[in-house]
Formats: C-alpha cells, sequence, structure tokens
DNA sequence: TACGAACTGGACCATGCAGTCCAACCACGA
DNA sequence: TCGTGGTTGGACTGCATGGTCCAGTTCGTA
C-alpha cells in the first residue's frame, strides 16, 4: 500500500466505519460492496484502492477497528476493576456502548459467529480478542483478590470467561427481543460471582 | 403444498437435515442451494417441490427441526428440574449434544444472530423458541422454590434468561477456541444462582 | 508552474447463486 | 391397461455482487 495523505485517511476511515455499521445491521455476508460505496458517496476503485485484499481485507480492517472502539468504551474503569464500585461503572459503560448506540449486537461476538468457519485467518482475529479482553478481565478479578475482596477459592480466568459469556449471550437474547433486559440479568448474575468476599 | 408420500416425506426429511449440517458448518448465507442438492443427491427441482417458497422457507423448516431436536435432547430433565441433581443432569445433557456431537454452535443461537436483521419472519421463529426455552427453565426455578430448595426472592425469568445467556454466550467463546471450557465455566457460573437455599 | 504521486469516477467483466421450466419417471388405484 | 398425481433430473435464466481497468482529477512540493 502506498503513502496515505490526510485526505487519504479521512475516505479510508469512513470507508471503515460505515462498513462497520452495515456488518453490524446485516452481517458479513449481508454487506455488499455497493451498499458501502453507496453510503460512503464514494467508489468501487476507492474500496480497492484502500483495501487491495477486497471484501476480506476490509472486514478485517472493520474488526480491527471496531475492536478498538469496544475496548476503548470500557476505558478507563476496565484498567481499573479493583472495586465492586469500579465493576459496576465499567459494566454500565459497556451496556450503553451496546444498547445506547442501538448496537444491539457486539462487533466482535458477531464477527465470532459468522467468521469462525468460512474466514479461518479472521477467525484467530476475533480469537485473539477474546483472549485479550479476557485477560483485563481476569486481571481486574485477581485485583479484587489481591485487595482482599474477594476469596482466592475463585479462577480468574473462569470468571472472566462466564463474565463475557454473559455479555454475548445476553446480546443473543436481547437482540431478537429488541430489549435490553436479558442482557442486564445474565451481566447481573454473571458478576455475583464477585460478591464471595475473602474469609478473614 | 400436494399430498406427501413416503418416500416423499423421507427425500424431504433429508434435504433438511443436511440443510442443517450445512446451515451450522456454514451459515445460512455460506449455505448454497447447489451444496444442498450436491450432498443429498437430489435436484433443484425437488428443492422447490418440497419448499415452494425457496431458501428462506428452507431455512424455515430446518430452524423448526432444529428447535425440535434440541429440546428433544434435553428430554426428559428439561420437564423435571425441580432437585439440583435434575439441573446437572439436564445440564450435562445439553453440553453433550452441543460438544458431543461437534455442533459449537447453537441452531437456535446462530440463527438469531443471523436473521435478526434480514428475516423478520425468521427471527419472529427465533424469538418466539427463546420464549419457550425460556418458560421451561423458568418453570424448573420456580419448582424448586415451591419445594422450598431455592429462596423466593430469585426471580424465575431472570435466572432462566442468564443461564440461556450463559449457553449461547458460552458457545460464542468456545467456538473460535475449539474448546469447551468457556461454555462449561458460564453454564457453571449461571447456575450458582440456584445455590441460595430458601431462609426457614 | 511543473511534475509525479496519491486520489477518484464509473464503465466493464466474470461468476456464483436463487429460482424457473419442462420432460420423464414412478406408484397406485380404477 | 390406463391415467392421474406425486416425484425426479437437469438445462436454462436473470441478477446481484465481487473484482478489474483505465482515464481523469487533485494535491503536495520543488
Amino acid at each position: 500500500m502506498a503513502e496515505l495523505t490526510e485526505r487519504g485517511r479521512r475516505t479510508r476511515q469512513r470507508i471503515v466505519e460505515e462498513t462497520g455499521r452495515q456488518i453490524l445491521a446485516a452481517g458479513i455476508g449481508g454487506t455488499t460492496l455497493d451498499d458501502v460505496r453507496a453510503a460512503t458517496l464514494t467508489s468501487k476503485s476507492q474500496l480497492f484502492h484502500y483495501f487491495p485484499g477486497g471484501k476480506d481485507e476490509l472486514v478485517r480492517a472493520v474488526a480491527e477497528w471496531e475492536g478498538a472502539q469496544l475496548m476503548a468504551a470500557q476505558e478507563p474503569w476496565v484498567h481499573d476493576l479493583s472495586t465492586r464500585e469500579s465493576w459496576e461503572a465499567w459494566r454500565q459503560a459497556l451496556v450503553d456502548y451496546y444498547i445506547g448506540q442501538g448496537r444491539w449486537a457486539c462487533p466482535i461476538g458477531s464477527l465470532a459467529s459468522e467468521a469462525a468457519a468460512r474466514n479461518p485467518e479472521l477467525a484467530a482475529v476475533v480469537a485473539q480478542a477474546f483472549r485479550d479482553w479476557g485477560a483485563l478481565l481476569a486481571a481486574g478479578v485477581r485485583r479484587m483478590q489481591d485487595a482482599g475482596r474477594l476469596g482466592g477459592h475463585v479462577d480468574p480466568d473462569r470468571v472472566a470467561a462466564s463474565i463475557m459469556s454473559a455479555i454475548q449471550g445476553g446480546l443473543v437474547l436481547s437482540q431478537p427481543l429488541h430489549d435490553p433486559w436479558p442482557l442486564e440479568a445474565a451481566l447481573e448474575q454473571a458478576l455475583h460471582a464477585l460478591d464471595t468476599p475473602a474469609p478473614r
């Protein structure tokens, strides 16, 4: 890929963000390059100018961008999570991110199911994103333990996995109902794992 | 649709089951009628003979069949669930259904995310399936409460939703890893909601 | 101003896929 | 045996979509 000027970077970014919206709304298969072209007021040649690898490369760029957005939405709490209050603030920010913006789906999770079989390379990106996310949450659980606010008998990795599962599964249930209550119920139940204080 | 002979019924069923396999492996969009035709040793005309509504009708038939299979796999426990042991047996049967058969995905859940936007009619079928399933689980939770094994302060519907979310989300995480541990961790955590005995 | 590199527009191509059509083949009852 | 209705095979069509190509425009810089 050649150098990008400021203008080029903006055009590229516009394409990525719009494609992200389309994918979230209709999935990868339901998103056509022509839709993206029309919505971004660009042309076919621009799409392939910025993403020579075609649709696959574009989708991958979207995955990375959306992943970064998702992590940014959890700042700064996701790097703390050493108190129950911090967890609550994190939870609120996350639910706002999903529901408040009318997403009704996780940009990572929705790719996971669709890409798992068809695009192994993308599946690897998704799996890595889950691992990174899980590591952050597990670190938070450990911080709770180190601070003596949580018993040492719970496995941070398993707690992190169950919290992420609650998010993903909650969204799966909330999406067709278009109502956030399953997501909130699932997340609340999963966070109860943090309510077992250390015996003193 | 005209009457079906025994022979016709078998052919139709063969098409449904094979399509189910393809969809689970590659999604709706990744499943082509030509693939189905080849795998079932049938012809295009048969596909449209048995499913005049085309791919949409076929997918819907698959959803109903797979949904019935999923519910059957949970029998007889799903109609009991009045003891912790019954819940454990149910859980084991369900995990076997998903993992033991190499599914790595929920036939209902995988449709949910893909169909939500594109096929509103199918989305309604999926939403109904979730409601029915949730009603069964919530009934089990109430049975636990009626038997005095679980406190009355927990909301059966929310518990049922969080358990279903754990299943769906656990599968989302397990799928790219091809390892059932996130599913098992999530389900274990969700079932802890049943471990709050009634105060006496 | 001149020039090259990045950027843009849109016509065009190839292909894969859902869906159509019709002729032929059974199976079974009259 | 004949006829009717369900069943099957496969060629064919139309269209959507990913991808190519090239000519023209803008922009930064010397």
